[in-house]
DNA sequence: CTAAAACCTGACGTTGACGTCAGAGGCAAG
DNA sequence: CTTGCCTCTGACGTCAACGTCAGGTTTTAG
């Protein structure tokens, strides 16, 4: 498949596979007039480079850790860094959820007539 | 306190709280000579501004929502701002959560002699 | 009183993951 | 053949939350 297929199956700009290509994380075939081709594996690379992205992975982190999730190949450091990453989402999850609880008090708090610490106008 | 206290005490930078005031986030007390003075609440307020960024909250959202969180006042707009954000955060969570999952799918399986995908040296 | 430390206001620099534009070429349909 | 869409490289633009530096004032310790 061509980059504009594979940018809309898996739901990214063309321009992004142009730079996950430029950081090393997406490899590509190029037919003899210099034009990207993708295997159908390439969707699913492409969402689990997306995945680690938004866990808030930099290019460089994940260009490390890209060979040990997708193919199990490790190193001793890419393990240390695989942990350390771990824990960091772990430890994000658990602010999250804090934010998340405090955000859900204060709806609950506006909803509640019985408590209205604001002004309310339902009289 | 004067902002280097504060800083110090919220553990953020001295830039960061100048930042925030710029933004209508933080205020300050002048005093004749023209430095800051905050009450020990700020030490709460910032914290509870940098959870909000934490959580990936933009300074227009914390400033739209500040006056709901931390003091339960809220428009309709407001509510519905803290509802949508509130989703936000919780699809965030689950994407993290599934991620972690994988995380620890690769761990397991590199630490497990019985399924080496990978080259172990254990012999 | 003096020197260090803290504070002030601008204002430019940083970083990462792209967006966007320019200019040039490639590819299937009619 | 040509029209219109897709693709290419290269390079500058963006945006947010600060970092950092310059040049000057204020507060504090001794």
């Amino acid at each position: 498949m061509r980059i504009g297929e594979l940018a809309g199956t898996a739901g990214v700009s063309v321009r992004a596979l142009r730079y996950y290509e430029e950081q090393g994380l997406l490899a590509s075939q190029r037919t003899p007039r210099g034009q990207r081709t993708y295997p159908p594996a390439a969707v699913d690379r492409v969402q689990l480079i997306q995945q680690l992205y938004a866990a808030g992975l930099s290019s460089h982190t994940i260009l490390e850790l890209l060979p040990c999730v997708d193919r199990g190949v490790s190193t001793p450091e890419s393990q240390a860094r695989l942990a350390a990453e771990r824990d960091r989402i772990d430890r994000q999850i658990t602010g999250l959820l804090a934010t998340r609880d405090r955000l859900d008090a204060v709806i609950a708090a506006a909803a509640d007539p019985t408590h209205p610490s604001c002004a309310r106008m339902t009289s």
